[in-house]
DNA sequence: TGACCCTCCGGGCACGTTACCGTTAGGCTC
DNA sequence: GAGCCTAACGGTAACGTGCCCGGAGGGTCA
């Protein structure tokens, strides 16, 4: 009977102390109808008899039903597309709840984000997926989907000091320390490097150059960091800025692209016959960039791994809606080092996300 | 009634039907008892209903038990711990099912491995999970365990040509690539490079040594290889090695150690004052090695990620015993590439296990 | 003393699916 | 044509839990 290596049930219990189902249920989860002394009977029995609920039948009876939206931009795709996938991965592989998903989507960030997300938390999800640009406007929106109880979850970056229920995304500092190990492993000697950022608004591109010039200091007294170069996620902003700085006699020898939008960067450098010749990390990885790597163009790129982003943001959105347990506040990734070498690994996932296998997905997540 | 947007169940297509839940359930599962042309018209209602079968419901009635062996060496203990963290995590995050584990150990690669493996086929379990050493030696058993109906997983290593369900692994000629490309970017002039392998009737260890070879060939020709010395996994014979080919005066430059086993050869070079001069990868993290990374002695190791490799080796062999869905045959894992900027997001595995906490594990996975 | 309330507890139904058993129709043999 | 067999199908209990309803017992007040 107290069989340890078999969990027992409701039943197990009740059988145990004679009593019926109905109070071993009440006992265990807190309900009014129970005298002290009962209860803590039914809790010193299920203690001691190893209880653990049938997680299939709660699942049954409750037959829970959560509405889920994820507020996400169109551009970058490579980037986002990714991350949406891992947010239906996680949604197909919930078990035990009637789960609707519904994805807003807005042209880019800092245009459209604030509206889509307000749109979305007018209607009454349980839950919203969505990436602060900027941190300081979405705090008021937060508290107040905070206050008609909607779970927001952060994917991509931060919003500190909001009530969130969460984060996750790469780890931006660390992400601009290893691009500065590797740019001062390749730079023996006494040189400059620049850092191409997008939107210093955005908590995740200020850790990144945060990172970098920390690390830099550490590990790499020999080189000395330029002024960062803010794009504000303009292609055409970034490729007059990489032609400006690259022009110059005294140029840098090594860059770091901490945007996702590399590729207007890489093109004013191709221009310049600079490929090859300079040093280059970027972040992230799409088609355009394949063949930059492979032919050693590119040093390396750090993966910030959209599609597990995704699948952890909404695993631990329906953890924190389904239990009561809080995830952890901060979840941050270790990026991938892409080098040419491993490049083969991850290249499944460049192309049309919609012929991707996802089995080969989660083995590089 | 026919909405598209909620899932329909059994009942559903029954009423629409007008027949029973029973003709309905054996339709859908080919059981006997139905007419082909019942059973075509049900399978075409569920089709176009969108039918989706309540898991929770089928995990209840089912009331499914597995037992799952898992038969892994004590040594070396760093890189098995957290594997068999990683199946325990994976066990009790499978719900819907009574899953019973057992953990079979033996004290090396080598040595007793084979008899180990053999005592838990002779029980009948339902699944094994098992590391091959000597792929050879396993052949007639997996067979033999494939015949009384086990299905045998691999991990850590693969078992070609057998009768085993699947093998993960962390991708061994990346690793080894990967391996080259550090070395090639931190050694510019001509010079020679060693590598230090474990067991070369292990598939994984040959595998390293083939990427290895072949990249240094392809992207690094100022580069040249010594033969591989293979230690067998005996730490003095390691030792003795590395004091050996590291006196000569033409010694190697660069060193590549692919068995998680590095510590001998590393004992060898600090003897030598040699630690910091001579670039060194490695694989795999344990405490002793973290020092070494964090003052750039070690230059980088390659992180074969035991902890997910448990894991998704015991979640593949659930997939397959649980649906008849077949797994990859082959699951590669990207390798980590430890630097000691990003070090930090790794720390908290090298710990005892025991204290270890899950969440930190999961966000390097 | 009877009507009423409150606390505590037992009993039973429902969730969606599967396994088992009972029933019927139709074909077969002698 | 009676008896029998089998394929095809209907009906239903049960899996373990959550939740509601109602009943028993004791106390209070008119």
């Amino acid at each position: 009977m107290t069989n340890p290596e078999k969990s027992a049930g409701v039943k197990d219990i009740a059988q145990a102390l004679k009593i019926s189902l109905g109070t071993v249920d009440r006992a265990l989860h807190d309900r009014p109808g129970v005298s002290p002394k009962t209860r803590d009977l039914v809790l010193k029995t299920a203690q001691q008899l190893g209880y653990s609920p049938n997680l299939a039948a709660q699942a049954l009876k409750l037959n829970r039903r959560l509405s889920v939206a994820a507020v996400l931009p169109k551009h970058i795709s490579h980037f986002f597309d990714p991350l949406r996938e891992g947010i239906r991965y996680a949604a197909g592989a919930a078990v035990g709840v009637n789960l609707s998903l519904e994805f807003f989507e807005y042209p880019r960030l800092g245009s459209g984000d604030i509206e889509a997300f307000r749109r979305a938390t007018q209607k009454q999800f349980d839950g919203v997926i969505f990436l602060p640009g900027d941190a300081r406007k979405y705090e008021p929106l937060v508290k107040k989907a905070a206050q008609d109880g909607i779970a927001t979850m952060c994917v991509g970056s931060d919003a500190p000091n909001t009530e969130r229920i969460g984060s996750v995304s790469a780890h931006a500092s660390v992400s601009g320390a290893i691009a500065a190990e590797l740019l001062s492993q390749n730079l023996t000697s006494k040189a400059e490097v620049a850092i191409f950022t997008g939107e210093l608004s955005t908590l995740d591109h200020v850790e990144k150059l945060r990172g970098f010039a920390a690390a830099l200091a550490v590990i790499a007294p020999h080189l000395t960091l330029r002024p960062a170069l803010e794009s504000h996620e303009r292609p055409r902003e970034a490729y007059r800025q990489a032609l400006e700085v690259m022009k110059e006699k005294a140029r840098p020898s090594g860059i770091y692209i901490s945007t996702a939008n590399s590729m207007p960067v890489l093109k004013a450098l191709d221009e310049l016959s600079l490929l090859g010749k300079v040093k280059v990390v970027t972040t992230d990885l799409f088609r355009e960039l394949v063949p930059l790597i492979e032919s050693g163009m590119v040093l390396a790129t750090l993966y910030q791994r959209p599609f597990t982003q995704g699948k952890v943001a909404l695993e631990n959105l329906l953890l924190h809606l389904l239990r009561d347990r809080k995830p952890q506040p901060i979840l941050q990734l270790a990026p991938h080092v892409i080098f040419r070498t491993n490049l083969c690994l991850f290249e499944t996932r460049v192309g049309t996300s919609q012929d991707e296998d996802i089995e080969a997905e989660l083995q590089t997540q």
